[in-house]
DNA sequence: TTAATATCAGACTAAATTAGTCTTATTTGT
DNA sequence: ACAAATAAGACTAATTTAGTCTGATATTAA
């Protein structure tokens, strides 16, 4: 446990692919995905994800793909990670949406807040490595 | 994701629980687990985890249960995760197990090395976490 | 304008993991 | 002997993750 998804792995080694030939314009789906042996669809989708969270650009149509939006160095480990995993909390009752009826009932909170604290300083961490660190 | 298993929550409060009436002898595991509404079987297994890790002593039989084997200042919280979470890191190719087959094939090791170098910066967040802090 | 190449989007299926249950054995105090 | 407790492992159910399929839309080149 505490294992990252595919998601993420892929997350980031696309973002180091594109990274990686950032001057030479849009890097496909298919590219990313044939170089890295990583199923079509599934670095499709994560690509898309990064494009909602403004890490990517896209083009459609021929000659088109993905590039980073910004530069390396301003986009950290935690930013990839979230633009592909919606819960990455620690416990459940973390979540905005949890249902405080199990946490109450269970007791929960008996340890809640102090992995909040912890789950900050692991924020601390993710935020701090940037893709630089990755290349 | 990155969510703690509830074996791992359970173990937390289980810890948290023993920690609190250290003096009064033996938990029992159905105590804890009515008091917490946790599962009983859980419990029972996670407590048993705890013993095989050396973080508790069980005593069977009657007026039996369970107690912490060291002092809440001494017992970290990776100890605690750890002694219940087989395979808690970052990627799979981080196991000692992990079949390198697919690490070489699938290219994850151009992302393994940094990954190796985050798991160790949370590792310190949980080791630097005692017992004491989630009283 | 047609064909080829891409992204975009969402439903769907399959696989794996996690959570929880059941059963039986063993130990110990009264 | 009996009740209360841990020990251990097989089993099932539920949930999550991973991956696939289908079809739509946009763009460019020929």
């Amino acid at each position: 446990m505490l294992k990252l998804s595919k998601k993420a792995e892929y997350a980031l080694m696309a973002a180091k692919y594109m990274a990686l030939k950032n001057s030479s314009g849009f890097s496909t789906a298919k590219e990313i995905s044939e170089n890295y042996q990583i199923p079509y669809q599934l670095v499709a989708k994560v690509l898309q994800s990064m494009v909602k969270s403004e890490l990517a650009f896209s083009a459609k149509g021929v000659n088109g793909g993905f590039s980073l939006a910004k530069n390396p160095i301003e986009i950290s480990v935690i930013d990839i990670i979230k633009s592909v995993e919606s819960n990455y909390k620690l416990v459940d009752c973390m979540q905005p949406n949890s249902s405080l009826v199990d946490c109450s009932h269970f007791d929960c909170c008996k340890i809640k807040d102090p992995l909040i604290e912890i789950q900050k300083k692991i924020d601390k961490v993710f935020s701090e490595t940037s893709l630089v660190q990755i290349l």
